[in-house]
RNA sequence: GGCAGAUUGCCCGAGCGGCCAAAGGGAGCUGACUGUAAAUCAGCCGUCAUCGACUUCGAAGGUUCGAAUCCUUCAUCUGCCA
């Protein structure tokens, strides 16, 4: 029995819906904010706190498992879930976005003498890079090691059928926006063709073993900023049997909500839709409201750890002298673990003493106010109220 | 009592005639993080101000065109010798 994904109520006038998508490891309700645990943990936060706070999956890094410790490995543990002891359902990337991360750089723009260049080697200029992207895969040197190595859309299945996360993503080719057209053009028959190879690999690892519990395979729908190829890529997509879509590459924020709904109408609505690396609270509800059923971040966990809460007020730094004497928790408004037990002066105080608990006390706030707000979104949608919601919520965070 | 050595900005600590408002840490303050090379990274950190100006390197004098840097005395501290 594979993954099934329910559609429950729409949006009146937009792709938005809540729906459930099943998984051998239990339901999510969807929309649903899913915490990224790169190297199958979410940092300084236990499994039970994550469950506690409501989190309903978390998504793993296929490229971080496979250099360490090793997606064997991962596999004679029992799988993801059992080795990190997270019982609910789980995702894996498929190391794609190493592609650019580790190639280009972290800030999903190029240096200008890359646009209009075609080479294969646009992907990754400068002297520095870890990753060359050719036709057939990927090769790149680890970050931990320096040593070599490469995947290609078969390999990347490989690694994700032995992680064994309940919902998996193609491996694809994530441009940039100073990429060429002509090379975003290039690139994206190249995923698509990657997308093909790694349904392919996938149908041939699930028959293999027919005892493991059937893992989703998402498409991921590249095509960067430009509006016929974003509906290419997804028309594309749509006639493969993928179980769901994922939608990747860098994408301007003031783009998200028409790369959204350019994508979602062209995919079927009866496959779950997941927002790569997506976002801060005012892009969740434009993903949200534009068709895309489930979302993963690192901003909540990466922030906390720099001492950024998030508050219906907005978002603020934790660690400063205001925060001294101040014997209230982060919000008022709250339910997490931490604001039922602990002040914000104490929280800075953890922070200036450089003590671990800080970052697992505000990671329980951060991913709890995440995971919170898209349920709340999901309740809103079922009760007729998205819009109402989104405008009373974004008036008040972002004044 | 004698000899030697110390005293630098909130703290530690470089500097030993001009390129010194004074290295580097720490602390403090601010910002950035969107499929996590992130318990990371960046900026500010004497005062006022736009260039720039002004007051600093235990205290007070002195030498010099010019001193945190040299000299004298004083204060305090640290060693060694009586």
């Amino acid at each position: 029995m594979g993954p099934v994904f329910t559609v429950g109520t729409t949006i009146d006038g937009a792709l938005g819906r809540s729906g459930v998508i099943s998984t051998p490891h239990g339901d999510i309700k969807t929309p649903a904010f899913i915490p990224v645990g790169t190297k199958a943990t979410v940092k300084s936060v236990l499994p039970e706190d994550l469950k506690d706070l409501g989190a309903q999956a978390v998504l793993s890094n296929a490229y971080h498992l496979y250099l360490q410790p090793g997606h064997e490995l991962i596999d004679e543990a029992g799988g993801l879930g059992k080795f990190m002891n997270w019982h609910g359902p789980t995702f894996t990337d498929s190391g794609g976005f190493q592609v650019l991360s580790l190639g280009a750089g972290f800030k999903k723009t190029l240096s200008m003498e890359s646009v209009g260049v075609e080479a294969d080697d646009v992907i990754a200029p400068g002297k520095d890079r870890l990753a060359h992207v050719d036709d057939d895969g990927v090769t790149f040197k680890s970050h931990l090691d320096g040593s070599t190595h490469r995947f290609t859309p078969e390999i990347s299945m490989q690694i994700q059928h032995g992680i064994g996360a309940d919902i998996i993503f193609a491996f694809d080719e994530l441009t940039t926006l100073m990429n060429s057209r002509a090379y975003q053009e290039k690139s994206l028959a190249r995923t698509q063709r990657w997308a093909e190879r790694c349904l392919i690999e996938h149908q041939h690892l699930t028959e293999a073993r027919p005892d493991k519990p059937r893992q989703a395979l998402y498409g991921v729908v590249q095509g960067a900023q430009h509006e016929d190829l974003r509906r290419k890529a997804a028309r594309d997509l749509s006639a493969l049997d993928f179980d769901g879509f994922g939608l990747g590459g860098a994408i301007e924020k003031e783009n998200l909500g028409a790369i959204c709904t350019w994508v979602n109408e062209e995919l079927p609505d009866n496959k779950p839709r997941h927002l790569l690396g997506i976002g801060e609270p005012e892009d969740l509800f434009e993903g949200v409201e534009h068709g895309c059923d489930t979302f993963d971040c690192v901003t909540p966990s990466r922030v906390a750890r720099s001492s950024r809460v998030y508050t219906p007020e907005g978002r603020f730094n934790i660690n400063v002298a205001a925060s001294t004497r101040a014997f209230e928790p982060i919000s008022e408004e709250c339910d997490c673990y931490t604001c039922a037990n602990y002040t914000r002066a104490y929280l800075r105080h953890l922070f200036k003493a450089n003590e671990m608990l800080a970052a697992t006390l505000c990671t329980i706030h951060n991913e709890r106010f995440f995971v919170s707000l898209v349920d709340q979104m999901r309740i809103s949608i079922d009760a007729g109220e998205f819009r109402e919601f989104k405008t009373d919520f974004l008036g008040r965070y972002l004044s």
